[in-house]
DNA sequence: GCATGATCATGC
DNA sequence: GCATGATCATGC
């Protein structure tokens, strides 16, 4: 084990530095900013000429962590080992890896000895968060911004196979004297990268098994390599909510929220550097709550899966929801063909939904006041059925009055369309505005309160 | 003030 | 182009 962090001053530190999943959250503060807009660093720390090293002073001012030993992962207690990396824009727009990441030193005398499983290598790196800033020469280090979600990546996990007969081939090579004659080429994901000092002044290595010396070398992985990893972030992992599959949802929902709880919704909004742009963007706290979950746009994965229902609630200083709550509207002709348990209605409501709630406080801020699962109770369900089967009932009776919220506690029936031209079929060959099911504004008060 | 009617922005 | 989630607007 290595001996590092040994800094005990971290009790107030605003993460959890034995937890991958709250130095992960605390990391991904970090998109969309750079790191001199988080916190403060002293202007002798930022080299005139933008360079030096970002992930030394990440480390130092963002996760004030003291820089220990090159042995073990930077959060030894974690086993997580911090990577900030370049990235720069391709001809499409998308990113690209700058260049090869390099991971630790490879120390000939060493890796000869050493088996894969134990191997230095996998002990500093075998888990890595990488955080990605956009690489530009003209901009100092500290002001370049992280314009990726970190990625943590698990080499147990990821072309094991590969990385690991790389390994052994660059083991292999020292191992039979050759060491000088490494090359990245030899490799597939995993190379032995030039490090230190080039040119004439350079400090050539002794080898084991050989009188020649040899180059500084590194372990790295290949920035083509890196540009697979960053695509992939890009596509599925940008949405996902959990590092490991263990952990369950509903803690890390919570997680993903935490930061947010309790702050106004324009505090939250300018932290996301999401704005309403107009007036009217009925879709905004929906938005902005997706943000809070997973960066995007888009509902996370795993929630994706679970057909959780995800929905905001927006509710004055008393707890009373603005408004009630829709569903997808309904087709006449199909509505009378329907069982209640097969009805799309019922598939709604039996899902699990996720309440994402803002509160107007007594002083007229709107803050994120609480995210909840919640699903619907057996007995509430029932009094949905009975507002589905009056409204199957009213249909086929070409009774136009549809249930109202007043003649039942849970659900009633209401128009939602483009307008009230916007009609469907009937069975009676007439046409109807088109309607959907809601939840009742009392209901959803009275859910909240019970949350 | 609330229920009900009427949209509207968004994203696929 | 259209369904959907969400909100606006009106009238009782």
């Amino acid at each position: 084990m290595s001996q590092r962090g040994t800094d005990r001053s971290g009790v107030g530190r605003p993460y959890d530095s034995s937890s991958i999943e709250s130095i992960y959250e605390f990391a991904r503060k970090l998109t969309g900013k750079s790191l001199a807009e988080v916190v403060y660093i002293p202007s002798h720390f930022v080299n005139p000429r933008n360079r030096g090293d970002l992930g030394s002073l990440v480390e130092a001012f963002y996760f004030e962590r003291k820089a220990g030993s090159d042995i073990g992962p930077d959060f030894s207690e974690a086993g997580l080992e911090l990577k900030t990396t370049g990235v720069i824009r391709d001809k499409r727009g998308g990113y690209i890896a700058k260049e090869r990441l390099v991971l630790t030193m490879i120390n000939y005398q060493d890796i000869v000895l050493e088996d894969w499983e134990t191997s230095s290598l996998l002990n500093k790196c075998s888990v890595m968060l990488i955080l990605f800033y956009l690489f530009d020469s003209r901009i100092p280090v500290v002001d370049r911004r992280f314009v990726l979600n970190p990625l943590l990546y698990r080499m147990l996990e990821e072309d094991i196979f590969e990385i690991q007969r790389d390994w052994q081939l660059i083991k292999n090579k020292v191992a039979d004297g050759k060491a000088h004659e490494l090359s990245e080429g030899d490799t597939f994901y995993l190379s032995a990268c030039r490090k230190g000092t080039g040119g004439p002044s350079e400090k050539l290595r002794r080898q084991p098994f050989s009188e020649v010396d040899a180059k500084s070398r590194a372990f790295s992985l290949k920035a083509s390599y890196m540009t697979r990893l960053i695509a992939r972030s890009q596509s599925d992992d940008e949405t996902k909510i959990r590092l490991s599959a263990t952990t369950p949802l509903e803690e890390a929902t919570a997680l993903r929220f935490s930061n947010f709880l309790g702050r106004t919704v324009l505090d939250i909004s300018t932290d996301l550097s999401y704005f309403k742009e107009s007036a009217n963007q009925k879709g905004f706290h929906r938005s902005l709550a997706l943000r809070m979950l997973t960066g995007g746009s888009q509902l996370p994965v795993e929630l994706a899966k679970a057909g959780v229902e995800m929905k905001t609630i927006r509710v004055d200083s008393m707890g009373r929801a603005r408004e009630a709550m829709s569903f997808p509207t309904f087709n006449y002709l199909r509505l009378i063909n329907e069982v209640w348990e097969e009805s799309s209605f019922f598939e709604k409501i039996e899902r699990k939904f996720l309440f994402v709630v803002y509160q107007t406080g007594a002083d007229g801020v709107e803050r994120l006041w609480k995210v909840s699962y919640w699903n619907m109770p057996f007995q509430d369900r029932l009094e949905a059925e009975a507002v589905w089967r009056a409204t199957k009932f009213c249909v086929l009776q070409k009774n136009p009055q549809l249930p109202k919220s007043s003649e039942n506690p849970v659900a009633h029936v209401r128009p939602k369309a483009k307008n009230a031209l916007d009609t469907l079929p009937t069975p009676h060959g007439d046409f109807w505005v088109r309607s959907a099911f809601w939840l009742n504004r009392t209901y959803i008060t009275d859910v909240l309160k019970a949350l």
